[in-house]
DNA sequence: TCGAGAAACATGACCCGTCAACTAATTGCC
DNA sequence: GGCAATTAGTTGACGGGTCATGTTTCTCGA
């Protein structure tokens, strides 16, 4: 128990139900918007590019923003491409990067495959929970990341600021 | 605000970080493993069948407990097989099911992966958290469980009687 | 008892993500 | 200014998961 090799019992108890939740949660992401044709991280580029100015970011800072890498963010960019969810071009002050802006018919898309994303999540998450048990929560996992990939779009101004 | 087709503000801060964690977190997991050639999720069958007695359980069961669907535990465990991590064989009372059985290399297997992923879950969560804050961790994502899949492993006794 | 339906797996096609190269543009440094 | 190192993206091969389908075995009722 005193054993730094092996978890105690109490954090045993506390793993079980994350990895469980870790195994189970994206599937239940891909559910509500399968039917609206976009996976989960298909959304959440199209989100992230909803709320950027001009409705465009340059592919790395979407990939960190959406939370894929890089080569993920970019099949995914131009299958998105394909079906004319959105476009790429090239930036013009600096030819290595590749600027991804949102179209009409992926601004439509979101805006139609929202509520139900939105919905699930409300049953998924705070049907089981009081306000200030999520509020808990949110602090917990905010702290894990922070902890984990200090760099994410989590971070706080002052460590990006470094 | 008020509108329950929209996350409040406060809801949103506790489900960016959690869908941010959703997304992160198994590449954390699968990463100790990967030195190990294993998969997180081969990892959970692998820890499911060492806890079973006589180190085997039935296809179904075996994807209950590891969490996973009944077909990716079936092509999970033809590629375990080939690897001689474990055996599948016919139940002699029942013809439709497979029983799968761990075999010493698998434990083996398990036994050199272990500490790494155990390393690796406490560096992740453990050592952003204190031990009270991951004990709450651990009963809000329970509820969460409990809440969205009521017929886990998770389930309490008086559940899975019905 | 026998035949329909259900249960338990297996399998194959397809899609997605990772990893490892590779290309192209820019920066820094002497 | 020119060349090496860095940055930004792309691409293709590969492996794993899902979904739909197929197969075998069992159960249950008439």
């Amino acid at each position: 128990m005193a054993d730094p090799k092996w978890l105690s019992k109490n954090e045993i108890e506390a793993w079980r139900p994350l990895a469980a939740l870790a195994l189970l949660l994206p599937s239940r992401l891909e559910e509500p918007l399968q039917s609206h044709g976009l996976t989960f991280f298909e959304y959440s580029v199209l989100v992230v590019l909803a709320d950027a100015t001009d409705r465009t970011a340059p592919m790395s800072e979407l990939a960190h923003l959406a939370g894929g890498s890089l080569s993920r963010t970019s099949h995914s960019a131009r299958r998105l491409e394909e079906r004319g969810l959105l476009q790429r071009s090239r930036c013009p002050t600096d030819g290595r990067v590749t600027l991804v802006t949102l179209t009409g018919d992926g601004h439509e898309r979101l805006v139609a495959a929202a509520p139900s994303h939105v919905e699930s999540v409300r049953h998924s998450i705070f049907d089981a929970l009081t306000p200030d048990e999520a509020a808990e929560l949110g602090r917990h996992v905010t702290a894990i990341l922070t902890h984990i990939a200090p760099t994410g779009p989590w971070a706080s101004e002052a460590d990006r600021a470094s």
